[in-house]
DNA sequence: GCCAACGTTGGC
DNA sequence: GCCAACGTTGGC
C-alpha cells in the first residue's frame, strides 16, 4: 500500500466539505501539473491511504485521512468550457488531465501544523517541508506516515 | 499584500 | 533548444 499527501485550499475545498459529501466521497479534480497527474495516473491505488492538507489558510497542516476509492480516469472538467479548470487543449479522445476519487476516513485529532512539521528532523526530506516546493500530491514514506500520526 | 520559487509559454 | 517574460503557488 502506498501512502499520499494531498493538498487543498480549504476555502475551496476543505475536509470538512469532503465529509459532507455523498458516501463521504469526491473526486480530485482540477489538477494541472503533470508530476501530480502522474502519480494519479500511474501510482495511486484503491486503498491508498491519503493526508489532506490544508494550504493557503490561517494554519496551513494536515487534517485528515482519506483513501483512494478510485484510480485514475479522465478529468472531465478539462473539457468544460465553463470551468475553472478548462483546457482547450486536453482532448476528450486523448485526455490530457487525470482524477482520482477520494473518501474521507476521519478528522486528525488536531491539525498537525506545518510549522510542527517543519521543526521534525525526521520530515527533513519530505517535498513538503522544502523551500519553494509547489507540488499539490507528493508521496509519503511509511515511516514518514506513521511517524506524522504518531504527533496526533 | 509581498515575494520566492518554479512551471509554462512563446519568440527567436 | 535557449531563455526571458509571465503566471501560479502558497508561506508568511
Amino acid at each position: 500500500m502506498n501512502y499520499w499527501l494531498m493538498k487543498s485550499e480549504p476555502n475551496a475545498f476543505s475536509i470538512d466539505d469532503l465529509e459532507k459529501m455523498p458516501n463521504q466521497t469526491e473526486h480530485w479534480d482540477g489538477v494541472r501539473n503533470y508530476q501530480a497527474r502522474n502519480m494519479m495516473r500511474d501510482q495511486m491505488k484503491i486503498g491508498d491511504q491519503v493526508f489532506f492538507y490544508h494550504s493557503n489558510c490561517e494554519i496551513p497542516g494536515i487534517v485528515g485521512l482519506m483513501e483512494v476509492v478510485r484510480e485514475g480516469y479522465p478529468d472531465h472538467t478539462a473539457f468544460d468550457p465553463q470551468s475553472k479548470y478548462f483546457d482547450p487543449k486536453s482532448d476528450p479522445e486523448k485526455p490530457r488531465w487525470i482524477m482520482v476519487d477520494i473518501k474521507y476516513i476521519r478528522h486528525t485529532n488536531r491539525v498537525i501544523s506545518l510549522a510542527e512539521l517543519k521543526e521534525q528532523e525526521i520530515l527533513e526530506n519530505m517535498p513538503l517541508v522544502r523551500k519553494g516546493n509547489r507540488l499539490s500530491i507528493m508521496p509519503v514514506s511509511p515511516a514518514e506516515w506513521s511517524y506524522i500520526l504518531s504527533l496526533e
